[in-house]
DNA sequence: TGTACATCAGTGAACGCGCGTTCACTGATGTAC
DNA sequence: TGTACATCAGTGAACGCGCGTTCACTGATGTAC
């Protein structure tokens, strides 16, 4: 059968995605253009040119890494967007989101923060075309909200990029919180969640 | 005469900046953390030992930049929010110094932008302090206007933290725009007025 | 089912290279008298 | 002003090390008949 995966490409992809798992933890430590792909395979335990089976070099698995990495918050967005409420419960809920988001994937986050401006070309070039499909998924979730009659598309795109800046400064922001302890993850929500209240404030009276 | 610097030390700060200015400009293709002492003093056309007469390594040339690159920051945000003129007129010179600062120092935004979330413990603590006692500053500006009557000195600090995560992604929007020409320059000038617009609404409504 | 051949993920030795750091040094600048 | 000594920014040789990449290989898995 051709569909189903032979033992063979089961045990490629399991490789793969183990050096893809090692790189994430190993990059906590430092950015991807100095994470050496020796560094890689010592932690996978494979022999460093096993390595070139799966990428062709360290930016290659980076790319593989943003792909993996934002997935996860698409569906995370989803879940903030789409539910209903008023707007007070809806702002806490997306706090509430960001924040169970960064504790459940901190190493994808901490990636994505770091290499959205970090020091290698295609990885940038991959996340910010992955943001900017996130932010136009934003746009369209907010055109459908009743607040938004009468918006122009393209002032809907601009909150939309108020909103993704936002949830990755928060996030980011919550990333750092994580080592303090408790009580300075619940102040970054209480900011994050003011303001918020304030852009949905000016959001309101954006057509006044 | 004690307090003058005599040609000794002045060619010793001559080395040490050259020394900055050569790492800042190779830190426009790479990350700190991947930047190789030999790569910067190779640059300067120094022996590769010359640099520990200057820094103890890569991280303290970095904390230095950070000093050097914030100092410039400082300037630019005294000239946005000390003018006056309603608020419309403020946003566009707010956008325009934003526009100028990142012509006039491409380089050390770059820096600050990349090293903020990248993979140097000190560096990335020392951008954070100074973007605190960056956005402290920018909340007692905020203060002193007529608009902020009323308002507590958290929700200022509030306030603050949007302007100031509002003018980094900015600054580093602009940058990645310059690559593209005039015309994605002004688009993001255009999408950065009206977000601050927006900013500015909420803030108007924030008592009411 | 059995056999012969093809594929290809992972191996391990070998390479040349540039790295950070050490050390004793040189020679111009600074200081004391 | 001149002399003797101290300081110290920059030198250059040497080191051991880990890096990325090449290559021919092995042996388990997959395929054709």
């Amino acid at each position: 059968m051709s569909h189903t995966i032979g033992s063979r490409q089961a045990q490629k992809q399991k490789t793969r995605q183990a050096l893809m798992d090692a790189a994430l933890a190993l990059l906590a430590e430092q950015g991807l253009s100095s994470l050496g792909l020796r560094e890689v395979t010592r932690a996978v335990g494979v022999a460093p040119t096993a390595f070139y089976r799966h990428f062709p070099d360290m930016a290659g698995l980076g790319v593989a890494l943003v792909g993996q990495a934002l997935d996860s918050l698409h569906a995370m967005v989803r879940g903030t967007l789409a539910g209903t409420g008023g707007s007070d419960e809806r702002i806490d809920r997306t706090v509430d989101v960001i924040a169970r988001h960064v504790r459940a994937y901190p190493a994808h986050v901490r990636f994505v923060a770091r290499e959205r401006h970090g020091g290698v070309r295609p990885v940038r070039d991959a996340i910010a075309a992955q943001l900017r499909r996130f932010s136009d998924e934003v746009a369209h979730q907010l055109a459908a909200q009743p607040v938004s009659a009468g918006w122009s598309e393209d002032d809907l795109r601009m909150l939309a990029g108020v909103y993704v800046d936002h949830m990755v400064m928060t996030a980011s922001a919550f990333l750092d919180a994580t080592e303090e302890g408790r009580a300075a993850e619940e102040r970054v929500a209480a900011v994050a969640r003011r303001q918020l209240r304030l852009i949905t404030l000016g959001r309101r009276h954006w057509l006044d």
